[in-house]
DNA sequence: TGTACATCAGTGAACGCGCGTTCACTGATGTAC
DNA sequence: TGTACATCAGTGAACGCGCGTTCACTGATGTAC
């Protein structure tokens, strides 16, 4: 974190905005570090701002850093939205709902590649209890789902569609999130890291037929 | 951290074995608290030794936690291989087959609940990069096999038995255990933190079922 | 068997670091009359 | 339209904390003769 980047030196003594302001640096941070790297301090100083100044807008550090994931959040909500959206557009709706359901795992494995740090913030901010873990709580993507909801959402539409025996319905969500957060994670910080696209992307498809037919 | 345990007030000057003594240490805290709580003081503290004692022993704090790392890898890998000697006991080749993935599964699953904090520890050390992963690392179970490659040595068996096809082995393991380190998390430090022990049992069986059918 | 001395395993004190947080303050803003 | 003043958003300096690590040291061990 040697250079701090201010975005201009300030001319007037009020900010304007520095909430938005400390949560776009905590946001920035968590994008290049992880959840380690959202620290006050920095936040502070890279929206040119003393220390201190963040006490006027967070009530502690956790505070910040509990905006930034929920903002990291809402960026795996949206990566989702946008591939279900796509998804929804098939007519037939058998068909609609098995590409529901891998929108899903694609949305939610693409973004872990793609903003490995915002995703680790969303889902390893560190001793989050069961009732507060982050994909269960406030609405957060565009749809006002979280991860988790838009998840259950598709799940829903393949048991309407005929293609999920309802009584294989409860619970599946655990399993089908096991399953697309590990090879997340494989990929992220595990064996997978350097991995090749192809190979990873062959991986992915295999994961969720793996799902389909399991389930 | 507050009350940190010394074994006994050493009455020699020497130690007699301070580096096992501070890799126990080591061991205790990550049980304890995690990664994060492999602090290189608080071992030394524990071991009764002034902080910069444990330089004779290990380079640095990286050092030591690459070696409490590595008793938690092999803290898991026992605990397969405990659950895999009851299933190798089966005659017949294809349910043992079964049964031997299955109990990587259970084994896998078992330590993450019983044994949070060296779970994390193994997995969760920070930044490793994907050659150096733990589970592709030197020898650590009885077997001297890694639990990656315990993994593997149960899907050869499928294969050998004939319940997997062996143009679905390459890659098997990355699908397996993504679909089980996943639940684990989702266990440990997910929404099924709290869930009750039967459900999880329940979750944990549908989940293995789900990946021999699907691989 | 005894002694000199190199080697090793600890000690004590201190370092710099960066963090989150608190205190008393000052500059700017906006509202009431 | 102008002015008094409460309120708000920042500043500057400092705090204690615990960490990993380094330095020069001393006490104990073991080996060579």
């Amino acid at each position: 974190m040697a250079t701090a980047r201010r975005s201009q030196p300030r001319t007037t003594y009020h900010h304007g905005d520095l909430r938005a302001a400390l949560l776009a640096a905590g946001v920035a941070l968590a994008r290049e570090g992880g959840p380690q790297a959202v620290v006050l301090r920095e936040a502070t100083r890279r929206a040119g701002v003393a220390p201190n100044a963040a006490y006027r807008h967070f009530a502690n550090h956790r505070a910040l850093f509990d905006a930034v994931r929920a903002a990291a959040l809402a960026g795996v909500a949206r990566a989702m939205e946008r591939e279900l959206a796509q998804a929804e557009a098939i007519a037939d709706p058998r068909q609609r709902a098995h590409a529901m359901v891998a929108a899903i795992g694609r949305g939610y494995l693409g973004y872990a590649q793609a903003e490995t740090g915002l995703f680790r913030t969303a889902f390893f901010g560190g001793a989050p209890t069961a009732t507060e873990w982050p994909a269960d709580a406030q609405p957060v993507g565009d749809s006002g789902l979280s991860p988790f909801g838009l998840l259950g959402h598709a799940l829903d539409a393949a048991v309407a569609a005929g293609v999920l025996p309802p009584e294989r319905r409860p619970g599946a969500e655990f399993l089908a999130w096991s399953a697309v957060h590990g090879l997340a994670l494989l990929f992220i910080e595990g064996p997978l890291q350097d991995a090749d696209p192809a190979f990873r992307q062959q991986l992915a498809g295999r994961l969720l037929t793996m799902v389909e037919k399991g389930l």
